[in-house]
DNA sequence: TTATAATTTGACTCATGGGTTGAACTTTGA
DNA sequence: TCAAAGTTCAACCCATGAGTCAAATTATAA
């Protein structure tokens, strides 16, 4: 790749992440193509020159996002860690990307319906991917009897709605932090997937990480 | 209420009903009220004579929708069941009160940025009166000991988030009915509460609802 | 029946915003 | 230095859709 190519492509990663805060805010709809140049000291007539339409930014948003999360959940399913800890993970890691590349992911939580039809099969291909991934997890988990037997693709719907959910109401300067959340979030939802209580006698439980302040 | 008055409150219910149906499936932004006007087989200029604005019909989607939410909540909170079973009967409700109104409860959860100001202030009302509710029944199970201690708030969300989302992937052609799923969310949802496991060796589990069609 | 009020309509205005274009300007490499 | 390629921009076109309005139609009640 020349130094302009190069250069080029970064602009265009620059003009999509702007996109995606943009649509974010505010919807795809209200967000206009001209706001988002006016975000990078740009006129509306050179954004064309690196994009072709409105809906190919918002492909690339979403297409963007899927990446990060497809990437986060294979070095997760690589790391060979037993199934209730890997999907503790999974958990942890699904929160924390979508937390971190906020505007990115929320524009794929909330916009699918306005994607034309020829890149949602792109994104709905992916989607599938990483739920699948998932499932293997769980599924690999009832064979080795750590977890009971559950409807899979309807628990991974609880778990991704439940996580999906924390963009909408999270904030900084709650008492909890990200990580605790997560952690939270990863012990509360694996729970209940336990063929067997990690302690019999029901006094001590998996999980204690509720901070004192955030308490009641 | 005079007999005109009265046609004239069916119709504008008539056409909110319609515009749920038509935000809900193809977004706020999407929808015009020329297509809202001929679902009904009215003109665009009828339904002014109905409405003030499609700002005023979301809102009104919204407010319906809360109103709804609301009274199926006060009804169970009345209901005198212990914590634990009342809390799973808030989860079934909300699940079966946003499936029965689908249309009008999507608009909700999906395009609360779309109202201004004035009228989102009393949505964001009404929902924390919800969630507040909720968040009582909950601290009186903890109070009881029913529930170990844990940041309320948080399990609202975490709750609130699975539920929601369910609007997004259910379809009737699945193997589990709404109230399988209902029950199951519910169950699911609830078990990490409890201070103490329904079966204190592990061996039961508090939830078979996984139909065998559904299994794995 | 008939005057009055309620309702419906379609043609209209108007603002907005996606996308285009061709000319101007800038960078680059020989 | 200078031509060719890359980049920027303002002005423009055009479709869309919210909201208006005055005239036409229909229902109601005296």
């Amino acid at each position: 790749m020349s130094f302009r190519e190069e250069r080029a492509a970064e602009r265009r990663l620059n003009i999509v992440k702007a996109a995606a805060k943009l649509f974010s805010e505010k919807g795809y709809h209200d967000a206009t193509i001209e706001e988002i140049a006016r975000e990078l000291k740009y006129t509306k007539g050179s954004i064309y020159y690196y994009i072709n339409s409105k809906q190919d930014l918002l492909f690339q948003c979403h297409d963007l996002a899927m990446n990060l999360l497809l990437e986060n959940l294979q070095k997760i399913k690589d790391s060979g860690l037993p199934p209730d800890l890997m999907l503790k993970e999974v958990i942890k890691g699904h929160i924390e990307t979508l937390m971190s590349e906020f505007n990115l992911i929320t524009v794929t939580l909330g916009s699918d319906y306005e994607l034309e039809e020829k890149y949602s099969e792109i994104i709905i291909g992916k989607r599938d991917r990483y739920e699948n991934i998932i499932a293997g997890i769980i599924r690999d988990g009832i064979k080795r009897g750590v977890f009971r037997e559950v409807p899979v693709k309807v628990v991974i719907n609880l778990i991704m709605g439940a996580a999906n959910w924390i963009g909408r109401w999270y904030s900084e300067d709650g008492p909890m932090t990200m990580q605790e959340i997560s952690q939270f979030y990863a012990d509360y939802l694996v729970e209940p997937l336990l063929s067997q209580n990690p302690d019999h006698f029901g006094t001590k439980r998996a999980f204690t990480t509720c901070p004192e302040d955030a308490k009641i």
